[in-house]
Order: C-alpha cells, then sequence, then structure tokens
DNA sequence: AGCACGCCGACT
DNA sequence: GTCGGCGTGCTC
C-alpha cells in the first residue's frame, strides 16, 4: 500500500463482504488500485457480492489464486473513524463482522449506478409569446439561479401545469439537464433563528457549546425537568457543531415525535435537515447515507441505527431522552445505541449530549463517577410549574375486584370537569383485558405459537398475542373443558378502562390514546392534536402518553395502577417505574392552570412510590444505587444474557445444561453462571427458549470468556444462540 | 447467506 | 430408474 492508503493493481487486499464468512477474504487490487475503505463489488463463488476494503492482505492463501475485485463502487470510502467503530462495537456486543458491516450499509442501491433524474434551469433561448404562465416559470429560475428543480417542482413552485415547462424547454428558454439523484441537502445556518434564553439556559449552552468547540470527546448529562427548554439548549450545541464545518446526529427515541422536532429545526437552523428512520421512503433513505458519506448533510436527525451512518466529520451526538428502553435493540444485533454512541464519539473526537428529564441510572451513575459532565435546568419555561403529587391508598377504598378507579380519584376527575379542565388516566396495558380465563376449569387462553397470555381486544373482536401478534376471535366454548360460555375477561386494559369511565361519566367526552388503536403515526398525530385543543374531557392512555406530547388543558393525572412494574424480578422495575410516574406526572400543568397527579397504590409506603411522591430525586438514585451496588450488578457490574431456541426442546434444555456445567473460561475471570431456565416467553413462533445469565465484575473481560465459552460447543443448525451483552432485562 | 454436492426414501 | 428431501461444506 502507497503512503496515501491507495492499493495498486494486483496487491493483495482483505475485503470484509456482508456474507457471514467469520472474517475477511484476500482478493487482487483492480486495474486502477482501490483506495483503503472502498467499497467494492468482489467475485464469491459463482456469485457477487458487495464489501469493503478493510486493509492489506492477510496472505495464508495461494496468492495465484486470488480473484480480482470485480468492481470499485462510486461511494465515498469509509473512513478509519467508522472501520475502528464497528470493529470495536462488534467486540463489545459480540457481533459477527459481517452483521456490523450489514448494519452501516443499510441503504437500497448501493451497488448500482448513481440514478440520474432530469432537472431544469434557465436557458439560453428566446421566448416568442410570453404569457402570464410562462413569465411565472422564469421567474422562479431567475430568482434560484444556482438551484435546479425537477419538473414537479418548478411547475408546482411556479403555479402553472407542466405543459407549460415543457412548451419553455422547446423553445430553450428552459434548459432540461441529467443530474444525480442524490443532491445534498440545504445548507442549514448556525445564525438563523436563535431563540432567546433565560440565564439558567444561557449558562448551559455556553456550557455545551465549550465542549464542541473543544473538538475532543466528551460526554455531558443534560438534565432538564419537562419544558425547561431542553432542546433549545442543545440546539445551540448543534449550531456550535455546525459553524464549526463538522457534522451533527440528533437521536430521538419516538418516530412520532420527529415531524414536530423537524420543524424546530427549521425554525432555528433555516432548513430541514437529513432525516433516517424506518419511516423514510428508499430513495431518500439512500441520499441520507451517501450524502453524510460525502459531507453533503450537515445535521441528520435519526433512530438509533443512524448511529451507522458514515459520517466524514462528526462533532456531535445528541441522544434525547437518554434513558428510553427503545435505545437498546433487542432482536437480532442486540447493542444500546447509548452506549454506542458514546463509543463513536470517544473515537470520533466528538461531544455527547445525553439529554433527559429522568436519566438512566447508569447516566447517573457515571456523571457521579466524575466520567460525564452534568449540566441541569432546574426550572421549568414561563408559568408552568411541577404537579403536585399524592398517592391514593387502595387499601382503603373498597373498590370491588373489576372496578379500577377508586372514589378519591372519581371525586377528582368530576371536579375538572366542572372546571372545564382535562384529565388523563394512565393504564400501561393495551387492549381490553390481559387475562382470559374460564370459569369452569381455570384454563388461561395463551397463545398457540408462543407461552403468552392471549390479550383480548374488543375493539377488534379479537384475542391477540402481544409477543408474535396472532390474533384469534373470541372463543365461545373453552379451549380446554369445552364448556360453553364460562370465559371471562380477568384484570383492566385501557379499553376496559375507557369502558368503565364512560359508565362514570356519561356526558364526557373519552378519547382513548393506545399504539393499536391507531394505523398511521398520521393519524396518531392528528388525534394528539384534536386532544391538545379540547376535543376530549377525560384522555386514557399507555406509555405512549408519557412521551412528550403538550396537553395544555390537562390539570390532573391519575395513575391507575402504580404497583405495576414494582413487583416482579426486573432489577430495574424501580427505576423504569419512577421514571414514567415522573414523565406521566409532567403532563398535568404544563399551561398556566397548576396540575395534580395522583398514583393509586396498595403499597403507597413502598421506597419507590415515595420517592417519586417526595420529588427527592437524588435520594431515590442513591437508595437504588446501593442496592445495585450490594447486589453487583449494572452499573456496578457486568451481565451478559445468553437465549438458546429451537424447534426441539430437547435441544435446548440438553445444551442449556452442558453450557452450565462446562463454565471453565467464565469462572477463569471470576464469573458467574446462572441457568438454564426458561426464558421469560419459553416458546416464541413455535421454537423453545431457555436462558443463561452471566454476571461479571465490572472490570472483568467478560466477551472474551463467553468467547472462549461457546466456542467449546457444537451447535446443531436449527440451534440459535443469541447473545445479549448488558441485557435491559433478566430472567 | 447462497449454492453446490451427496446420500437416502418414494414415486412414474 | 429418477425426483427431491435437507445435512455438510465452501466461497479468496
Amino acid at each position: 500500500m502507497s503512503a496515501n492508503g491507495i492499493f495498486q493493481a494486483g496487491e493483495a487486499v482483505a475485503v470484509l463482504t456482508t456474507q457471514p464468512l467469520g472474517g475477511t477474504l484476500d482478493y487482487a487490487a483492480p486495474e486502477g488500485g482501490v483506495a483503503e475503505g472502498a467499497f467494492v463489488v468482489v467475485p464469491l463463488g459463482p456469485r457477487r457480492v458487495m464489501g469493503v476494503v478493510w486493509g492489506p492482505g492477510e496472505g495464508g492463501f495461494d496468492r495465484s489464486r486470488l480473484r480480482r475485485v470485480a468492481e470499485v463502487l462510486d461511494v465515498a470510502p469509509m473512513g478509519a473513524g467508522m472501520r475502528e467503530f464497528l470493529t470495536r462495537a462488534g467486540a463489545y456486543t459480540l457481533t459477527d463482522m459481517h452483521q456490523m458491516l450489514r448494519m452501516a450499509t443499510r441503504a437500497p442501491g448501493l451497488t448500482t449506478p448513481p440514478g440520474l433524474r432530469k432537472v431544469y434551469r434557465p436557458g439560453a433561448g428566446e421566448v416568442d409569446r410570453m404569457t402570464p404562465a410562462r413569465e411565472r416559470v422564469l421567474g422562479v429560475l431567475e430568482e434560484h439561479g444556482g438551484l435546479s428543480f425537477t419538473l414537479g417542482e418548478l411547475a408546482e413552485i411556479a403555479g402553472v401545469s407542466t405543459g407549460v415547462v415543457k412548451g419553455l424547454v422547446k423553445l430553450g428558454a428552459v434548459s432540461e439537464e441529467l443530474a444525480p439523484r442524490d443532491v445534498p441537502y440545504p445548507a442549514l445556518d448556525p445564525g438563523y433563528g436563535g431563540k432567546a434564553l433565560n440565564e439558567e439556559q444561557a449558562v448551559a449552552a455556553a456550557a455545551l457549546r465549550a465542549g464542541v468547540a473543544s473538538r475532543d470527546y466528551g460526554t455531558t448529562l443534560l438534565k432538564g425537568v419537562t419544558g425547561s427548554g431542553k432542546t433549545e439548549v442543545y440546539l445551540e450545541a448543534v449550531a456550535e457543531c455546525l459553524a464549526q464545518g463538522r457534522q451533527a446526529l440528533v437521536l430521538l427515541p419516538e418516530i412520532a415525535l420527529t415531524q414536530e422536532f423537524l420543524a424546530r429545526v427549521e425554525a432555528r437552523f433555516g432548513a430541514r435537515p437529513a432525516e433516517w428512520h424506518h419511516g423514510v421512503t428508499v430513495t431518500e433513505r439512500r441520499r441520507c447515507w451517501k450524502m453524510v458519506g460525502e459531507g453533503g448533510a450537515q445535521l441528520v436527525v435519526g433512530a438509533r441505527s443512524a448511529l451507522f451512518l458514515p459520517f466524514r466529520e462528526l462533532g456531535l451526538i445528541v441522544i434525547d431522552e437518554e434513558h428510553d428502553g427503545s435505545y437498546k435493540q433487542e432482536d437480532g444485533v442486540t447493542y444500546s445505541a447509548r452506549d454506542m454512541g458514546v463509543l463513536r464519539a470517544s473515537i470520533e473526537g466528538a461531544q455527547v449530549v445525553l439529554a433527559s428529564a429522568t436519566p438512566s441510572l447508569e447516566s447517573w451513575a457515571n456523571a457521579e463517577a466524575g466520567k460525564y459532565a452534568r449540566v441541569e435546568l432546574a426550572s421549568r419555561f414561563g408559568a408552568a410549574v411541577l404537579p403536585q403529587m399524592r398517592a391514593i391508598d387502595m387499601r382503603t377504598e373498597g373498590l370491588p375486584g373489576d372496578r379500577w378507579v377508586s372514589p378519591t380519584l372519581q371525586g377528582l376527575v368530576r371536579d375538572r370537569m366542572e372546571k372545564g379542565e382535562q384529565a388523563l388516566l394512565f393504564l400501561n396495558r393495551r387492549g381490553y383485558a390481559p387475562v382470559t380465563i374460564c370459569r369452569a376449569c381455570g384454563h388461561q387462553v395463551a397463545c398457540p405459537d408462543c407461552d403468552a397470555r392471549m390479550v383480548e381486544h374488543r375493539f377488534l373482536r379479537r384475542l391477540m398475542c402481544h409477543q408474535c401478534g396472532h390474533t384469534e376471535p373470541v372463543p365461545e366454548t373453552c379451549p380446554s373443558c369445552d364448556v360453553e360460555g364460562k370465559l371471562a375477561p380477568v384484570g383492566p386494559g385501557v379499553e376496559r378502562l375507557a369502558e368503565e369511565v364512560t359508565a362514570l361519566f356519561p356526558q364526557a367526552r373519552v378519547a382513548v390514546l393506545s399504539s393499536d388503536l391507531f394505523g398511521s403515526a398520521r393519524a396518531l398525530k392528528v388525534a394528539v392534536e384534536g386532544i391538545a385543543a379540547g376535543a376530549a374531557d377525560i384522555v386514557i392512555g399507555t406509555q405512549m402518553v408519557a412521551k412528550g406530547h403538550n396537553f395544555p388543558l390537562l390539570t390532573l393525572v391519575g395513575v391507575i395502577d402504580a404497583d405495576l412494574g414494582l413487583q416482579g424480578s426486573d432489577l430495574r422495575a424501580a427505576e423504569k417505574t419512577f421514571q414514567l410516574m415522573r414523565q406521566v406526572a409532567g403532563r398535568a400543568g404544563r399551561a398556566e392552570a397548576p396540575g395534580l397527579a395522583v398514583l393509586q397504590s396498595y403499597q403507597p409506603e413502598h421506597p419507590v412510590i415515595r420517592a417519586i411522591l417526595s420529588g427527592e430525586e437524588e435520594a431515590f438514585w442513591r437508595a437504588e444505587a446501593e442496592e445495585r451496588k450490594a447486589a453487583g450488578v449494572p452499573p456496578y457490574g457486568r451481565l451478559v444474557g445468553i437465549v438458546l431456541s429451537s424447534p426441539e426442546l430437547e435441544d435446548v434444555n440438553a445444551l442449556g445444561m452442558a453450557m452450565a456445567r462446562r463454565a471453565e473460561p467464565l469462572r477463569a475471570i471470576g464469573a458467574q453462571v446462572f441457568g438454564p431456565a426458561p426464558a421469560p416467553i419459553a416458546r416464541i413462533r413455535g421454537r423453545h427458549r431457555v436462558r443463561l445469565l452471566v454476571k461479571a465484575g465490572k472490570a472483568a473481560p467478560v466477551q472474551g470468556a463467553v468467547t472462549a465459552w461457546l466456542a467449546q460447543f457444537d451447535w446443531p443448525a436449527r440451534v440459535r444462540v443469541q447473545v445479549d451483552v448488558d441485557p435491559l432485562s433478566f430472567f
């Protein structure tokens, strides 16, 4: 390889492909040479596959049998930082490199030559007869001299039919040219529309700006209560990054929020940023991927997978709502976008901003330990104040078993309705009833393919498995004992709660916000806007209402079952409940009217409920941190979850036992193995699942030990092994 | 991953 | 005889 990173024709290069080959393969560099990091097409058996030139050839393969790189793609080569990121992220998450490369090339049409499209620009020809329509077209072209338009765009802006434009092309007054389909995104102006910040926000923004200006790695936890202006503050860090000529990435957890967010970016920087998530069209995805690689996109707003875009000069990663569980990918490759974001930034010399009203315990602990800087926004914007919070002791409410709104809560709701204000009842359970039980034999209706219970959705008139999506009609007779008419719903879901509320308040307008009741993000947005404008008196919602939507008329939040999530064996249950409660409570009283949040609980003396009510977050975190420390679990210890699955129960039982017996590589680093135990859902889509859990010290080299441990066994092809480093849920 | 090869059972 | 099931092995 020459000094500039170019391999000369005939030189051996190692190519990483998206095929599961367990490493790179050597090829001969093509005529004209090839750059390190170049995207190439190589022959593999009878096929042609995509790959990346990963480095010099490894040797060890007969040089005379090397095949030649077939094609060098017209795509910006992958930078050294990106290659290092993929390597280290793969080593951390125990993911094969071919899979890491797949994640980094999830854009369609990379192997096809860049598409061309017709664009229209001012031409040299004269117009024989000028008409008002023709004048408008020429006016638009003159006004935007440097830009080129597609036929549709030009006709729409000028307010004419496409025929007018075509007529002008015939005359030569407008010229028709072919241009690459993937064009750079409009320039963002860091000085365009900065909002006036209050003193606290200005101090926070200055701290974040200084971090970006250092051009060095650093992570800052930006903690701000709901409505404190976190977004405005971190957009100042984005502005600093753009002013430096470096690229910025903002990760958001919820796709439904991006439209609102894009509008805020446009107000701040004068144009829309690039978007990356599953709702983006194929064409737009390719454009985004290519422009990020060429530097034609300054700011990307996206979901967690945007972390694997080929940024050239990354200066800042913002992870908004950093505590959100959706940053952890659970299926296929398991990774945490929060942790991988920090890794990527540390490689690129970039800053990370973790923004949240309710940080994860991991981030809180890192800030406590001094690894992360901490910036706080304590006051709410304008007149809005945090709601009062109090518990309703359900033990003294005397509620029958099939009712969930206590008399005390009923009174509070009635009071809000009389004042013309809104009430929100929060219940984190979709559907009508979580369990359908036979009163004759006690049988609970379960999914035929999973070990999950079927949830009744009265709205759909069907039972649904929330694990695999399987649905079936509500049966007339018990599938177990064949007795007719004895199947009964047990427990509450939002649909059933809506039924109870409608009976209690027949005159109220009741709206249910649950993810399965809306066909599209658009329909949801319309519903949310309607409610915000006052189209409902009582809103019933699942956890989707906990995220960011602003309801100015809302002054009461009632949490139907604050104990949900406190019980069970998930060690994070307390943290999740705490965060969720604080977020839901943050819905009340964001405008001028003060809010009240009440928690219905059968154990109001529980430390988590008390911490929520007292508002003493630091006290909660300290207590929770002590418990985790004592248990040796994250963030004070390491966990690795392993799930074996197979259509044959015998496979997973035998292999699970063998793994537990032969754990020497783990014992060598002082780690323990728990299990095998049936996984939380013991059967999914016909595959039996068992789970093992590895627990190690914080500094133990757990990845190497797990790799050595797994390498001892031969896996039948039908058995799948899923490794989850740092699982969010366990047992 | 694909795609070959190859070794068994069940059909024209 | 041959068609086709899917286990095993290979791809620079």
